[in-house]
DNA sequence: CCAGATGCTGGAGGAAGTCAACTATCGAGA
DNA sequence: TCTCGATAGTTGACTTCCTCCAGCATCTGG
């Protein structure tokens, strides 16, 4: 039974030293060839080009405070990325709209992200293939695990103490 | 053509989707069981509890400078989870050695990756195998490809200036 | 033995994160 | 309708993390 326990700690191991790897080498590129810091590249990444989202909704994408994306949004406001606008529904939330010039940034990221990843350019499309299924299945039941925890506190929330903080 | 390019971008994507969600599910973890930092831990986890690490190829495995990982140290030396010892055969480098203390936080941490992974949970083992053989794969050519990287700046490294930093 | 290179640490300064307080707005109920 | 509690975004104080530079101790090649 040590078996499966270890093999899952090295399965941990291993995807998250693949992805911060990747994940360094596509921030020396942002910054070198791109001039954006990689919470930026984040943040711009995390938004829908076609959309509008909520500057709350950024906030719980990048797993942080509110508070905290405030100065990253003012300086993609700055960089001519994105634009800050009230929602019409509710005044009082201010959704983020990626401009033009923001797109064209976003497609070159996708151009470094999509011809230069030495460790996934080294498998096969097939094997591509394979890989992002994988992914793709343990994604959903993140987010199926996610959806649950947060029902199992929203049902418990009302005898506790507001609930504060991330997601 | 753009399909390969956007499938490896979104490939990249998911990697680091799942990847920033394991990391984040551990460190709740690790600090609500184990009183661990996020850093603490991550220090914790690249060392070889069965070998002295010198400080500085620490902070190359964080991929960030040797004065940042000091505090750090400090820090796991006052939980007595690590120790400094000054290298036998180079008395400037002091190495780190995990204590039986370390060792049993270890197994702890890996206790929490090896059983409360929700995301690799949902595969199939044979799906794990998979999965672990891709990303063998692509880590080892990531790798291959720092060697290279490395091997080429320090030919070009002889005519530049001297190169500093991480790796 | 000496000069340059290397390893660790301390301090200054910047970037990024959290929390609490504030303003503006919404929604539900008296 | 009006008021009260809840919510969205921002601000400010504070902490933590990180990098660069300087300094000291030590090694290594001539």
């Amino acid at each position: 039974m040590a078996s499966e326990r270890d093999q899952l700690a090295g399965l941990a191991q291993e995807v998250m030293d693949v992805s911060l790897w990747m994940a360094r080498h596509y921030n020396q590129r942002f910054a070198a060839d791109l001039g954006l810091t990689d919470t930026l590249a984040r943040s711009l990444l995390q938004l829908d080009p076609d959309h509008p989202v909520p500057t709350r909704a950024l906030a719980s994408m990048l797993g942080c405070d509110p508070s905290n994306v405030t100065p990253f949004v003012d300086r993609l406001e700055k960089a001519g990325l994105v634009e800050r606008q009230v929602d019409p529904h509710d005044r009082r939330v201010k959704t983020l709209v990626v401009t033009t010039e923001g797109r064209a940034m976003l497609e070159r990221m996708n151009d470094i992200r999509g011809t230069d990843s030495p460790p996934l350019q080294a498998l096969t499309p097939s094997e591509r293939d394979t890989l992002e299924k994988l992914l793709g299945k343990a994604w959903t039941a993140a987010k199926a695990y996610e959806a649950e925890q947060c029902a199992r506190i929203q049902g418990k929330a009302i005898e506790d103490k507001p609930i504060r903080g991330k997601v």
